[in-house]
DNA sequence: TGCCAGGAAAAGA
DNA sequence: TCTTTTCCTGGC
């Protein structure tokens, strides 16, 4: 467990000596969309439907809008604060060429986002940019989520399938979203017919999970692997991107390898931590600008 | 103005 | 099976 304990008070709780967590590289490690920074450097996100605030004392982490219950059940476990990850750097670190990588993004962790939510947004996320994807998820949320407001500002929960199912092609090509309207849309149908189906994946291994996940229309190997590592807990998940691709020649392979062998290479290499390998990777090649 | 980045799908080899 | 082309948008 990456924590000591918690104290809570009447709105906003107390995380005591967090290990391996800092704000700027757990949120901007490319794997969520919906966390801004504030003038202040505290961070403001939305997730399970709740605003939240976080801020960084030294050792201890703030949890602003929430209290000791929604802790325990939702945050605790989103900010994957169970986990040790003094032992997953220690191991990873063990790979000269990596250690770098780890130092870099020493406070990285993997969120774990709601299963729905995170399909649809790295279906929007393939041959596109971060800015745009963060404006195209605010724009559905803004559209059809539940207004939520805090600090006397008006923010929007991601919607449900049961909004979104009802949203035509055209709805949502009036997202900026191109030409995945017509992959949000029918995997919003699908989801929609098929009861509980986002469960069933989740509960498959990992090499299943990443096969299913690619019958949604739009989810391609590396869109799959993104949504099982930072949704379902599958940590075998090795997204190549074009960060990790440039991370991968500049440490570890030939400039001509693909995509594919590429993922082979990381998953063989990093095994049941490939998922972490990546995000330190990532983290480091985006930061750094890396050119091959 | 045109050109480029960014992945999946579909067509082609 | 692997490779090439197309799709859309915003920024330079």
């Amino acid at each position: 467990m990456d924590f000591k304990q918690v104290e809570g008070f009447n709105d906003y709780v107390v995380v005591k000596k967090v290990k391996n967590f800092e704000l700027d590289h757990v949120f901007e490690c490319g794997q969520c969309f919906r966390w801004n920074k504030t003038e202040t450097g505290k961070f403001i996100g939305i997730a399970y439907g709740k605003v939240i605030e976080v801020e960084k004392n030294g050792e201890d982490l703030i949890i602003y809008n929430t209290n000791i219950e929604e802790f325990k059940t939702i945050w605790q476990e989103y900010f994957d604060l169970n986990r040790d990850y003094t032992e997953i750097k220690k191991e990873l670190s063990k790979d000269a060429l990596l250690k770098k990588s780890v130092d870099f993004g020493k406070g990285i962790r993997l969120l774990k986002q709601e299963h729905f939510e995170l399909l649809l947004s790295f279906i929007i996320s393939s041959n596109n940019r971060i800015p745009m994807i963060k404006r195209a998820i605010a724009t559905i949320s803004e559209k059809w989520g539940e207004k939520i407001e805090y600090k006397g500002k008006i923010y929007y929960s991601f919607p449900t399938i049961e909004e979104l199912h009802t949203k035509t092609l055209e709805d949502f090509e009036n997202c900026s979203i191109g030409f995945r309207a017509k992959y949000i849309f029918n995997t919003c149908q699908k989801v929609y017919e098929n009861t509980g189906i986002l469960e069933q994946i989740f509960k498959l291994d990992d090499n299943e999970c990443h096969i299913e996940l690619q019958k949604f229309m739009g989810v391609g190997p590396k869109v799959a692997d993104c949504i099982m590592l930072f949704s379902m807990q599958k940590y075998s998940a090795f997204p190549v991107d074009v960060w990790v691709k440039r991370a991968m020649m500049h440490f570890y392979v030939a400039p001509d390898v693909s995509l594919k062998k590429i993922r082979e290479f990381g998953r063989d290499k990093f095994g049941e931590l490939s998922g972490f390998a990546q995000q330190y990777l990532f983290y480091y090649a985006r930061e750094n600008n890396i050119e091959v």
